[in-house]
DNA sequence: TTTGCTTATCTTTTT
DNA sequence: GATAAGCAAA
C-alpha cells in the first residue's frame, strides 16, 4: 500500500489547495468559487488522511447529495484501491438517520420510526385541517404547503413560532392560536405514528448529542476528521452538529461559496460560512481564486453576473485554461422554438460527436422543460431529467406505498385514507366511519375482513383486510406483499386511469422488484424518501443529455450548457419577493458557471406572458461579453398577426406556425432591423416599429444599450437595442 | 348526504 | 399533469 502512496500531491493540486489537503489538524474554512476545484480538494484530504494512517472509519464525509459523497469516495478508492470504504459519506439527514437509529434510546425514539418526505407532510396537514373544520378554510391558511413550510421554518428557527410571525407573517399574528394549535397537532400526530420528518432528524439528532454528553463525546471521539462540502447551504443546526461532532479535536474542513447559495428557502444560511471563523477562532481561511472549469471568456461573463449581487464578497475568478468563446445568446420567438432550436444544436453537437453525457440543459423550475421534451423525443435524442417532480410523487407509486405501510400499521389515518379512498364509492365520509369503527375494534384487520355492511365496496373492503391478515401472519419478503397487495389494488388502478394504466403497471412492477434488495420495511421506506433513485430503470444511459433543474445541477459540469426559458416570471421565478431575488441571482450564477466550454442562453420572446419580457439578469450582462447565435437555424417561426389572433388557443398547436425568415442578420424581410447593441443609431423622434408592440416613436436614449420607445398601442416601453430587433421606418 | 365527473387554474427550488 | 372547485347523479 506504501507504494500506492507516493502519489504525487503537487502535481494534481496548486499551492493553496495543497495548503488546505495538508492542514489537518484544526478547523480549517475554505472559501471557493466556481470551477475552482473544491470537491477535488476534499477528495486529495481524503487521500491524505488515507496516507497518514488514519482509520478510514474515523472520516466522516457531509455533502449537500448522497451521490457527491458516493462519487468522492469512488474517486479517491480508484487512486488507492478501496481502502476508503469504510468512510461514512453521506447527508446530514442521512447522517443523522444512521445515528438516531443506532441511538435510538438515547433520543427517546421507537426504533422502527419512519420517514415522511415532503408530501407526506403536506398531506398531513390536510388532514388536520380538515379535521379542524371550516373556520381555517375562512382564515387563508388553507394552503397545506404554507403551513407545511411555516413548520419547517419554525423547527429551523430558535425563536418559535411567535417570534416568526411576528418577524416574517405580521398579518397572520391575529391567528397565532390557530397556527399553534395546528402545528401542535402535527407534532402529536407524527409521535403517536412515530414518524420524524426531515427536520426532525436534524432537530432531534443535535437535540440528542446536546442533552447527552456520553454519547457526544462517543461519537465525537469516534469521527475524529470531518469534511464538510457546499457549506453555504448548511443551516444553523446542521452547523450546530458539526460543532458538536468535532468537539475538542475540531479537525474540521469546510468547504463553501457564499456566492453560490441557493438554499435559504429551505432554511440554508450563507451567514454560518461567515460564522465559521467566530465558532472555530483558531481557524484557517484558505481561498481559492483560480478556476480549472471554463475559460476566460465564460468567466468575463459569470463574474458580470454575480457582480450584480448586492451581497457578496466580490471574489473575481481568474481562468487557468486557455482560448475559448463568449457565451452565445439567442431569442427564439416562443417556448416551442425555443425547443426547437435547443434540439438542433444538441443534435449538431452529437454529430460532432460530442458526448452526450457533456451536454446539458438547465432551468428554473420542473415544467419549464416540457415543449423541450417532446422536441428532444420527436428527434430521437435520448435525455435523463434531473430535479422536478419526484417519481415517488406518482400517485401510483403512492398508492403501493401506502398499502405497504398499513402492513405495518394498519390503523395509520394517512394510508388508509390513501388505500380507501381507492375503493369505488367510498369517499371521504366513508372512510371517516370505517376509520372509527376499526379504532375500536379488538382486532381492527380481522374486524375489516369481516366487515358488515350494506354497501357495494363490502368485499372490496374485506379482500383488503384478508390481505393484511394474511400479510400479517406470514412473513414473506416485501416483494411478496406488493405482489398480494396488487392483486386488490390492480383492479382500481385500471378503475382509476383507463388510459394510462399500463404504464403505471409497469411502474409498479419495477418498484417492487427494487424492494428485493431489503429485508426490513423499515429501511426500505426511510431509503425512498432519503434517498429517492432518479428513475425506476436503474440502468444510467451512457447516451443520454441531461436535463436538470439549477438546483439537481449544483456541483455538476458539462462541456455545454444551456439556459432555457430566461423571461421574467420564469426565471427570476413569478412567485420570488424582493429578498429571493438576490438568491435567484446567485442561482444564475451557479447555472451559469456549469459550462466548461459552451454556454448558451435562451431568451424567448413570448411564452405564458405575452410579450415576455428577457430576464432582468440576462439583460444585466453587458452585450459585449457575449455574441449572438449566428449559425443554421431551421426553426420555424410564427406570423404574429396569426399568434395575436390567436391567443386564447393552446400554445400547443403548431398548426398555425408559418415559416418566415429568421431573426439573424440574413434575414431578407427584416433588412432594417437593427440586431447589435448600439443605441446610437437612434435618435429621439424617429419611427420605429417592433413585431409586437406595433408602431412607436423613440423619446429617449436611456444608455448606449436602452432607449424608451412611446408605442402608439402598448405605451412608453424601455427597450434593450440588443434584443427588441427594432426595424427603422424613416 | 355523499360520491364522482368535468372544468378551470396553476405549476419554484430539495434533504 | 395535478388539483381544487363546482355541479350532477345516486
Amino acid at each position: 500500500m506504501s507504494d500506492t502512496f507516493n502519489f504525487p500531491f503537487e502535481k494534481h493540486l496548486n499551492n493553496e489547495q495543497l495548503e488546505a489537503v495538508n492542514a489537518i489538524n484544526g478547523p480549517v474554512l475554505v472559501i471557493a468559487g466556481a470551477g475552482s476545484g473544491k470537491t477535488r480538494t476534499l477528495v486529495f484530504r481524503l487521500l491524505n488522511l488515507i496516507r497518514l494512517g488514519i482509520n478510514p472509519e474515523s472520516i466522516l464525509l457531509l455533502t449537500f447529495t448522497r451521490k457527491a459523497a458516493a462519487s468522492m469516495i469512488e474517486r479517491a478508492s480508484e487512486l488507492i484501491g478501496g481502502i476508503c470504504n469504510n468512510v461514512f459519506g453521506g447527508t446530514f439527514h442521512a447522517f443523522s438517520h444512521l445515528m438516531l437509529r443506532r441511538y435510538h434510546g438515547y433520543a427517546g425514539l421507537n426504533k422502527d420510526f419512519t420517514i415522511l418526505d415532503r408530501s407526506d407532510v403536506q398531506d398531513i396537514f390536510n388532514l388536520i385541517v380538515k379535521q379542524k373544520g371550516n373556520d381555517i378554510n375562512k382564515k387563508n391558511l388553507a394552503d397545506k404547503r404554507f403551513l407545511a413550510s411555516l413548520a419547517s421554518r419554525v423547527a429551523n428557527h430558535n425563536a418559535g413560532l411567535l417570534s416568526l410571525l411576528e418577524t416574517e407573517f405580521l398579518h397572520l399574528l391575529n391567528d397565532y392560536e390557530l397556527i399553534k394549535d395546528i402545528l401542535e397537532s402535527y407534532e402529536e400526530y407524527k409521535k403517536n405514528s412515530a414518524l420524524l420528518d426531515f427536520d426532525d432528524l436534524l432537530v432531534r439528532w443535535r437535540d440528542t448529542l446536546k442533552n447527552n454528553p456520553e454519547l457526544q463525546n462517543l461519537v465525537s471521539s469516534h469521527f475524529k476528521y470531518i469534511m464538510v462540502d457546499e457549506y453555504q447551504d448548511t443551516n444553523t443546526i446542521q452547523a450546530d452538529i458539526v460543532r458538536i461532532v468535532a468537539g475538542k479535536d475540531q479537525n474540521i474542513m469546510a468547504v463553501g461559496d457564499d456566492s453560490q447559495s441557493i438554499y435559504a428557502f429551505r432554511g440554508a444560511n450563507f451567514k454560518n460560512i461567515l460564522e465559521f471563523p467566530h465558532i472555530f477562532p483558531n481557524c484557517r481561511i484558505i481561498k481559492l481564486e483560480k478556476n480549472y472549469r471554463t475559460t476566460q471568456p465564460n468567466l468575463d461573463c459569470t463574474n458580470a453576473i454575480i457582480s450584480c449581487a448586492k451581497e457578496s464578497f466580490h471574489k473575481r475568478l481568474v481562468a487557468v485554461r486557455d482560448g475559448g468563446n463568449p457565451p452565445f445568446y439567442h431569442f427564439p420567438f416562443d417556448e416551442l422554438n425555443q425547443a426547437g432550436f435547443v434540439a438542433e444544436r444538441i443534435k449538431e453537437l452529437l454529430d460532432k460527436n460530442v458526448a452526450p453525457k457533456e451536454i446539458a440543459v438547465l432551468f428554473r423550475a420542473g415544467f419549464h422543460s416540457y415543449h423541450l421534451e417532446a422536441e428532444l423525443a420527436k428527434h430521437n435524442i435520448k435525455y435523463e431529467k434531473r430535479g422536478g417532480l419526484k417519481l415517488f410523487e406518482a400517485a401510483h407509486i403512492k398508492d403501493a406505498t401506502a398499502l405497504l405501510k398499513l402492513t405495518i400499521n394498519p390503523l395509520e389515518p394517512l394510508s388508509l385514507n390513501r388505500a380507501l379512498m381507492l375503493v369505488n364509492k367510498i369517499g371521504t365520509k366513508t372512510v371517516l366511519s370505517i376509520y372509527e369503527n376499526l379504532v375500536s375494534a379488538d382486532d381492527p384487520l380481522d374486524l375489516m375482513a369481516n366487515y358488515e355492511t350494506k354497501a357495494v365496496w363490502k368485499e372490496s373492503l374485506r379482500e383488503l383486510g384478508k390481505i393484511l391478515k394474511i400479510i400479517r401472519e406470514t412473513h414473506t419478503s416485501i416483494t411478496d406483499n406488493f405482489q398480494m397487495l396488487d392483486k386488490w389494488y390492480f383492479p382500481n388502478l385500471m378503475r382509476l386511469y383507463p388510459e394510462d394504466y399500463h404504464k403505471r403497471n409497469r411502474d409498479l412492477q419495477q418498484f417492487y422488484e427494487m424492494s428485493a434488495k431489503y429485508s426490513d420495511k423499515v429501511s426500505f421506506l426511510s431509503d425512498i424518501s432519503l434517498d429517492p433513485p432518479e428513475s425506476l430503470s436503474s440502468r444510467h444511459d451512457n447516451d443520454s443529455i441531461i436535463l436538470s433543474t439549477i438546483h439537481s445541477a449544483k456541483g455538476l459540469e458539462w462541456k455545454v450548457v444551456f439556459i432555457i426559458s430566461l423571461c421574467e416570471g420564469k426565471f427570476p421565478s413569478q412567485s420570488s419577493n424582493y429578498e429571493e431575488i438576490e438568491e435567484e441571482r446567485r442561482l444564475f450564477y451557479v447555472a451559469s458557471t456549469r459550462a466548461k466550454d459552451v454556454l448558451f442562453l435562451l431568451v424567448p420572446q413570448s411564452g405564458a406572458n405575452f410579450p415576455a419580457i428577457p430576464s432582468r439578469f440576462f439583460q444585466e450582462i453587458p452585450i459585449k461579453l457575449m455574441n449572438q447565435w449566428k449559425g443554421p437555424q431551421n426553426e420555424l417561426k410564427r406570423d404574429v398577426s396569426v399568434l395575436k389572433s390567436n391567443i386564447g388557443i393552446s400554445s400547443g398547436h403548431r398548426a398555425f406556425s408559418l415559416k418566415k425568415p429568421t431573426l439573424s442578420g440574413t434575414d431578407s424581410g427584416n433588412n432594417n432591423a437593427v440586431s447589435n447593441s448600439d443605441s446610437s443609431k437612434f435618435k429621439i423622434g424617429l419611427n420605429v416599429s417592433h413585431q409586437i408592440f406595433g408602431h412607436g416613436i423613440v423619446t429617449e436614449i436611456v444608455s448606449t444599450e436602452k432607449i424608451k420607445v412611446k408605442f402608439h398601442n402598448a405605451g412608453e416601453k424601455t427597450l434593450h437595442v440588443g434584443y427588441a430587433n427594432l426595424n427603422i421606418l424613416s
